[in-house]
DNA sequence: ACGAGCTTGTGACTTGAATCACAAAGTCCG
DNA sequence: CGGACTTTGTGATTCAAGTCACAAGCTCGT
């Protein structure tokens, strides 16, 4: 297992993992951790959870499980987070205000180095302790402090532009929260966070199963015999 | 095709779907649009497009493309947004306050209906034009407005709780911002939006491009043929 | 030192999604 | 009206992820 290439659904679920061995390390009773016990805690189950953790290596001990401090020593390594990495926010509005002064970054990896706007009210002003500088320095300022990751949260039209900025300034890894696909390099990946999307989706299932619910209900009342449950998820 | 359940990578692009359809019903001058387009507006392939739309009915014309607003309504239809969903923002902190005075989602289908904190000092205060509410009173709002979305913006610890008085009140989706794994009954669904595993699952991917990067550098320094490419995404 | 009892690690299998590739169905123009 | 040209809709195929199930390996008590 070992040496073959992580498959990106696992990828997405290391940081999950991550985040239950800390509340793990945290109360220092419990040294070693099942399986069972992380998928539970991971809302996934203990097959998905081995497997997942066998292409990192061979870190559990059987009969035992795995040693709490060392399986996170070994994902923290695998996800690169040994040191901080420096990310800048572009576009310092009410959702750029919300993510420079949140103070959780700094316990997950990260730590915001820079942040930018094109709003002559907004630059030069102080948010959560850095000055906004404008996009025009954005390479400067990139190169300077070893920014590598950029975090879009202005509105959807200059997403775009902005993505090239960053292309262009070095920057290999870009997260989008503006409601609007970007193009970039082949060697830069991009991944989107949009509210409205998830909250679509919610709403998807949301009526599906209402529909369900009242078309059972009328075959109840019409006496026939309900078919299908139809649960799913 | 038609009648067979909607799978779920192809809920999630529809709201994608949506978006570009939008944008081109915007300007009056392009009434149709071929797979081949959206596709490049959506950032997928024009097989997908035409498989997903495909799902919905045979909405299109063959030597033509889709009809814009006639896809439109139809997307619309399927996603449940012909009316506006009430949605609550549980927590109004920093990321909750950008959220309840983010204007964008109401030309997306949802309209913030209420907003629930418990600290006595942002009780009662208003925050984009509403009132915030006791969470206490969460049921009884709830019913009262026909809140159909909870949206929970407070920190971890709390999270499971809210989402349990959520369920409790009779809400069936929940999205969660809080980086915490919360456990629901079956005939809820909820969906994690979590900024620091986004963060992390990028810093996966640049220190693996980078340890690629390096070691062809150094095979190329030693005159060693270089074997894979491997980009990948 | 051995057997009962856990728990891992992983091949084999199942399920679901993505991609391919092409016939069917339409348009457009001479 | 017919044939060149588009573009859809969808079986067939490939690829990735998820699940199952069990032998291998470890611990611990006796
Ligand atoms: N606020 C939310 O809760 C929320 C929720 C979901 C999605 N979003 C999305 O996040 C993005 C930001 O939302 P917001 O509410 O903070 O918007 P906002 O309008 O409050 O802020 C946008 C900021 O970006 C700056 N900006 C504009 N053009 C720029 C450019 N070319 N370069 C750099 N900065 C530029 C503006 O000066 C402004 O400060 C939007 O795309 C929005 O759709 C926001
Ligand atoms: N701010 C960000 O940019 C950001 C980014 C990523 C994730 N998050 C996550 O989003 C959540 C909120 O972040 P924040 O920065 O707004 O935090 P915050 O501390 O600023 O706000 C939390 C709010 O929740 C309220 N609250 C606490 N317990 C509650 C309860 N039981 N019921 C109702 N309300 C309660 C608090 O009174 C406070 O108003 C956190 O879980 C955080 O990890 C925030």
């Amino acid at each position: 297992m070992r040496n073959r290439p992580i498959p990106e659904a696992t990828v997405a679920r290391l940081p999950v993992y991550l985040q239950a061995l800390l509340s793990l390390a945290e109360d220092r009773r419990q040294m070693t951790v099942s399986s069972e016990e992380l998928a539970q805690m991971a809302g996934v189950n203990a097959a998905k959870v081995r497997k997942d953790l066998s292409y990192l290596g061979s870190y559990g001990t059987r009969g035992v499980g795995y040693d709490v401090e060392y399986l996170l020593y070994q994902i923290t390594r695998e996800l690169g987070l040994t040191q901080d990495l420096p990310a800048a926010i572009i576009g310092l509005g009410n959702l750029g205000r919300a993510l420079a002064s949140f103070k959780g970054f700094a316990e997950r990896g990260f730590k915001i180095a820079a942040l930018f706007d094109v709003d002559d009210s907004v630059v030069g002003t102080d948010v959560g302790g850095i000055t906004v500088r404008h996009l025009d320095d954005l390479k400067d300022i990139v190169t300077e402090e070893g920014v590598v990751i950029g975090i879009i949260a202005t509105p959807p039209t200059p997403a775009q532009l902005v993505a090239e900025r960053l292309a262009d300034a070095g920057i290999k890894s870009i997260l989008n929260f503006a409601p609007a696909v970007v193009k970039v390099p082949p060697d830069v990946t991009v991944r989107k966070v949009d509210l409205s999307i998830e909250l679509q989706i919610l709403s998807f299932y949301q009526q599906r199963n209402q529909a369900i619910a009242t078309a059972r209900e009328a075959s109840r009342r019409l006496g026939t015999p309900d078919s299908s449950p139809q649960t799913r998820r």
